[in-house]
DNA sequence: CGACATGTAATGTAGCCGCAATCTTTGGCA
DNA sequence: TGCCAAAGATTGCGGCTACATTACATGTCG
């Protein structure tokens, strides 16, 4: 099935990897970067819900779509609840299959726009959970917001006083380096997870995050 | 767009019926016999995903697509829960449309008991009952509607306030703790009965519900 | 009267965060 | 190229405060 769903892909243009297992899917969706994935539910290595759930609690921000044999709603309210974004039982037509890839497709930036991704690094604003190389760091209060506002604006700066700005509100603090201090810290949570991405002052103006050198 | 959409579908050869508001929809359903209904949110008589509310309460077993012009994950989530089947942001092509209401059919009916499904904890709306790992935990009113407040956006912060009007609806309560004692009764019966998922405060604005660390 | 729910208040506590002292880097300038 | 002042980076420390917990009083229902 694999075959023939790669090779209707390969006539479409569209691009596509091919994995077994469960252990090889997650180790692609560490490194790679797609627009969706396609997992079966019974695979070698285990259930694919599994890994679907994994990767939600990393919060791996790709839409997925749930292959199944198991047409029964049970199944199906299992497939939604852990987190998939789409599920479609077999057999099905291959025109099915294309059709809600590319509606999760089109649906994708919107519902990754709720996270900031950059390199591996993810922000969920609305838990205010941040995510670097597929796990979870606590960064507390004040360092996440600093950090938020940099991923607003990838590869740009963003001045202190916009930074200030975020994070203190309203309160009225003025004079000292707290700021300095919070990227500090930030800065060494970063590359003890080994984020991809780095915070880089700009003279006299701000900070911006890029991709490491 | 009805009137595009019940052309596409006449050209298949596809029965359907058109009503325009939610009373009318509500008796056909009734009487009607009908193997999909799709439906818009905004209706000139209110909100779509009140009548699919109402129709599943009434265990309304045939599957519902609802429409929609918000495609933003919120609207999305709410659709699921409020016991939809499927979920199509506007603007679609016919043909996605047709593919999914052809999914939705081959999977025939299809109750969608809106549980609160969060890691190994389940909340009945409908009866109140709390499952954590499999068995009924009981939990008393006021702790009760703090827990299924927080389960209704898992991994999302939901404010004090939020949290307070959930649970003091309009009784004035100001003043106090009693949010907190909650949290804490609910977070030692949450531990206590092995659940995988705790309350975690977010200072100065509230508390969310995640996956245990 | 007893069990339980729930608000209140006292007390405990973790951990954030600002400060400041010290070290490092940067860029202007001769 | 080399120097220096200023900007930035880092780090330990301690106070503060929002949150956590617990006990207790009150109320309610059987």
């Amino acid at each position: 099935m694999a075959r023939a769903l790669l090779e209707a892909l390969r006539r479409r243009d569209v691009l596509a990897d091919h994995v077994r297992t469960i252990a090889d899917a997650d180790a692609m969706a560490r490194v790679g970067t797609y627009d969706v994935l396609v997992l079966d539910r019974r695979l070698p290595d285990g259930e694919g819900l599994d890994l679907v759930a994994a990767l939600r609690q990393r919060k791996y921000p790709v839409p997925i779509l749930v292959l199944t044999a198991l047409g029964s709603i049970d199944h199906r309210v299992d497939g939604l609840d852990s987190g998939a974004d789409d599920y479609l039982a077999k057999p099905f037509a291959i025109e099915e299959l294309l059709a809600r890839l590319r509606a999760l497709q089109r649906r994708g930036p919107a519902i990754s726009d709720k996270y900031l991704n950059f390199g591996n690094l993810s922000v969920d604003p609305r838990s205010n959970e941040i995510s670097i190389a597929g796990s979870v760091v606590e960064f507390p209060r004040r360092e996440y917001l600093v950090l938020e506002t940099l991923m607003r604006r990838p590869n740009r700066i963003v001045t202190r006083s916009n930074l200030i700005e975020a994070v203190y509100a309203l309160e009225d603090e003025i004079g000292s380096n707290a700021l300095d201090a919070h990227i500090s810290r930030i800065r060494k949570k970063l590359v003890q997870a080994g984020a991809a991405a780095e915070i880089r002052a700009v003279r006299n103006i701000g900070y911006l995050i890029r991709a490491k050198a």
